[in-house]
DNA sequence: CGCGCAATTGATTGATGTCAATTGGAGTGG
DNA sequence: CCACTCCAATTGACATCAATCAATTGCGCG
C-alpha cells in the first residue's frame, strides 16, 4: 500500500474489514502531495474543489468565518482522517480547512473516488461512514458548547483528542504532542482567549492533565473522563459490518 | 409514487436530478408508518436500529441527554427528512430522535436501503448527500453557539428553519407554523429558558419577527437575514449533478 | 540580546443563568 | 358559561460566567 494512505486504511480498519479488492482500490488512488504551512488553507469557504483531502501529518480544522472577524473552528482532523469528503457531494465549501499545525496532504479527484465507490459499494460505505462519524463528532461538539461548563467542554476535547490519536498510533503512553495554539483552542470551544487560558489552568490545578511545552498528558484517563462525562462510543470504534 | 415517499423525493429533487429508475427504487422501499406523540421518542440513544426512518409530518429533533438532566438539541428535522440515515452506518445511535410535536414517520429497513444504494450508487451518493447537508447544518450550528450572539444565532436559526420548510411546501407567504415550545428553543440554541424567551422578545421589538399561536412570521426577509449574517449556500439548495 | 508571538494576569464590564413569582391561554368538568 | 387546572410564556431581582481591555511575562529564534 502506498505509504500516504496507510493511515487511512488503519483507520477505516478500525471500523470494518477491508477485503483485498477493497485494499487494492485504495492502494490506486491517485494522490497529489502537499505540503501546508501552519495558518495555510487546504480548502477555502466558498470554492469548489474538484479533488478531496487526505490529511497525512499535522493537525487541520474546519473553520467558518464571520462578518465581524470572529473565527469558529467546527471540527479537528488528524492524520488519516479524509477532512474533505463533503466537497463530493457539496460541490460548494461551506468552510475552510485550514492548517493548525505544519502538515501533509494528499488530493485525490473526486472522480477517482466515485470510480472506486462504483467498484466497490462497501467502500463507498466506509468513506460515507467516516462522514457520518464526523457528524457524531459535531453532535458532541453542538452539546459541549451548548450545555457544557467551559472546563468540562475543555476536558471533553481532550478526551476525544487523545482516543482519535491513539487510533492512528499518535500517542506515546498518557501523553500526545499538541502543537496548538490556546487561540485555535478558543476558536474551538467558542469563548475568548483569555478565558480559555483560565480553562486549561483549571484544569491543570485540578491534576487532570498537564500540558507544557505543547504535550497534553493525561495522568488518570479515568478520572478525566468520569469529570469530562466522556463517553467514547459515538467515535464508533467498533470493528464490524457495516 | 407512495404517498410516503413524495417530500423525500421532492427533498431530493431540490438537489439532483432522479432518473425513472431512481424514482422507481424509491417507490418500492418498504415503509413501516407510526405516528408519536409530542415527546416521544422515535429513535433511542444507545440503542442499535435496523430501521432508519424518515419523516412524514411534524417536527422531530435529535437529542442528546446529560448526567445532570440537562438536553442539548443537536438538529431539527422536518418532513422529507430521512432522519436517521446514521444508524445505517453507526449502528449505535449515540443520540436520541424526539418528536417536538405530533409526527407521523416512516421505517425502511436498512437492508433495503442497502438494495437501492447497490443498485444506484448515484441514489446512494444522494442519500450520502443528504447526511452531509445535516453535516453542513450542524457546523452552522457550532458557529452559532460559540461565535455569535444569543439574538443573531436565534434570527439564524429562523433563517434555516424558513428555507428548510419552504424547501417541502410548509410556508404560506411570510409565515410558517412552528408548533414549538421555548423550551425546546432553548435547548436548541444552548440557552436557559428565561434567556431564551428574552431574546425572542428582542427580535420581536426590533420589528424582525412575529411569533404567536405557534405562528412565525417574517415581514422582511432580507432584513432578518442581513441581521442573522445568514447565507443559505450551506443548505445546497442547488440541482446539480452529484 | 532583542524581537515577536504565545501565555498569563488583573480589573472591569457585559451577557447569561438561576430563582421565584406571576400572567395568559387552552381545555375540562360542573 | 364559569371556575379550575395545567402548562407555556413572561417578568423581576440577583448571582455567575465569560468577554473585554490593558498590561506583563515567558519562550524560541535569529
Amino acid at each position: 500500500m502506498t505509504a500516504e494512505f496507510v493511515a487511512l486504511a488503519r483507520s477505516l480498519e478500525r471500523r470494518d474489514r477491508l477485503s483485498p479488492e477493497e485494499r487494492s482500490l485504495i492502494e490506486q488512488l491517485p494522490a497529489r502531495k502537499r505540503r501546508f504551512d501552519s495558518g495555510d488553507e487546504l480548502v477555502v469557504e466558498h470554492s469548489e474543489p474538484s479533488e478531496s483531502c487526505l490529511i497525512l501529518t499535522g493537525i487541520v480544522a474546519r473553520a467558518q468565518f464571520l462578518p465581524d472577524g470572529k473565527r469558529q473552528l467546527t471540527a479537528v482532523h488528524i492524520a488519516g482522517d479524509f477532512v474533505d469528503l463533503h466537497a463530493l457531494l457539496l460541490k460548494l465549501m461551506d468552510h475552510s480547512v485550514v492548517a493548525l499545525t505544519p502538515c501533509d496532504a494528499a488530493f485525490v479527484p473526486h472522480s477517482s473516488l466515485i470510480a472506486a465507490f462504483e467498484a466497490s459499494p462497501h467502500l463507498g460505505r466506509l468513506f460515507w461512514l467516516s462522514t457520518v462519524i464526523d457528524g457524531a463528532i459535531e453532535r458532541a461538539w453542538v452539546t459541549s458548547l451548548g450545555r457544557r461548563s467551559a472546563s468540562v467542554h475543555l476536558a471533553h476535547l481532550i478526551c476525544e483528542l487523545f482516543v482519535r490519536l491513539e487510533t492512528v498510533g499518535l500517542v506515546r503512553g498518557n501523553s500526545f504532542d499538541f502543537p496548538i495554539t490556546q487561540t485555535d483552542i478558543s476558536d474551538m470551544i467558542g469563548l475568548s482567549l483569555v478565558h480559555t487560558n483560565r480553562t486549561i489552568q483549571d484544569l491543570r490545578s485540578s491534576g487532570l492533565i498537564t500540558w507544557e511545552r505543547k504535550v497534553v498528558t493525561i495522568p488518570d484517563q479515568q478520572r478525566l473522563r468520569d469529570f469530562a462525562e466522556f463517553d467514547p462510543t459515538y467515535l464508533n470504534l467498533i470493528n464490524r459490518p457495516r
